[in-house]
DNA sequence: AATGTGCGCAACCGCCTTACC
DNA sequence: CGGTAAGGCGGTTGCGCACAT
């Protein structure tokens, strides 16, 4: 299942990692943290390289991660973000804690690439027999295909900053109604703010219509579109880069 | 029992981005 | 502003295992 071990021309070792590294990088970190991989081998008394070890630690080491299947709810948050963004691991495993990027990718492909694809023919052949209903209030029902109101990664950022508790709703707010919502619920950075709602217009002010008779928020419409669980959300920790990007975007 | 084949996954590789000088 | 180092990301590979023949 692994790589058997090796060394390059430099001594420098490859393949799988022993229980002895392990513990070694791992008492390492734990003691020192990582402040630079390169330099680390050295001094946690490795033969590998920096690289290496990163890798080791990101993807097995580390405090929390997770080993094992997937449960339907990642699967779910795999299978719709790679439907808006392909191939971007990280924002994956940003979304789902405990998983590394790497885990993600080797599932997507053992597992739901090949089903993806076979649902996607289905779900285009069921598009196809409704061509004549295109403003039907039943195709609201399809949120992959009808929320590219903005482009995808922005989409998926905007999930991310929303979810995140520094852009969340002040608890005061959270137990209003989801019509009440708008743009000065959420605590964006003052000089952001404004640049946002420019750049998004009324994607936070107005509500979205999911049904008949029933009214959401264009942003509880995304977080039932990404199915994301109130745990999920909870542990997202991406709140600087997802503030920073909104900057970037609106600039 | 021996051999072949496909799958799953840890690890590697190369490229890109970012930070620093 | 350009060069360099380091970190991060996504594609790919290699190998052990399970199952089929």
């Amino acid at each position: 299942m692994v790589r058997a071990p090796s060394f390059d021309k430099n001594g420098i070792k490859k393949g799988a990692w022993s229980e002895d590294e392990d513990n070694k990088l791992r008492a390492y970190i734990q003691r020192y943290g990582h402040p630079n991989w390169r330099e680390l081998p050295k001094f946690a008394g490795l033969s590998r390289c920096g690289k290496s070890c990163r890798l080791r630690w990101m993807n097995y080491l580390r405090p929390n991660v997770k080993h094992g299947s997937f449960t339907k709810e990642e699967e779910d948050v795999i299978i719709r973000v790679h439907n808006k963004l392909g191939n971007k691991w990280s924002k994956m495993a940003a979304l789902l804690p405990g998983r590394s990027d790497n885990e993600i990718k080797n599932y997507w492909h053992t597992h739901l690439k090949d089903r993806v694809r076979k649902e996607q023919i289905v779900i285009k052949n069921e598009q196809s027999e409704n061509l004549y209903e295109p403003h039907d209030a039943n195709a609201n029902r399809w949120p992959i295909e009808n929320s590219n109101f903005i482009n995808a990664e922005q989409e998926v950022e905007i999930l991310l900053a929303v979810l995140s508790s520094d852009l969340a709703p002040s608890s005061s707010t959270s137990e209003s109604s989801p019509t009440s919502l708008s743009v000065s619920d959420y605590e964006v950075p003052c000089d952001v703010t404004p640049q946002i709602s420019d750049t998004f217009g009324n994607l936070w002010m107005e509500p979205y219509l999911p049904d008949e008779g029933s009214i959401i928020s264009s942003s509880d419409y995304m977080f039932s579109s990404f199915g994301l669980s109130d745990e999920v959300i909870s542990q997202a920790s991406l709140q600087d880069e997802i503030i920073d990007d909104l900057f970037l975007w609106s600039t």
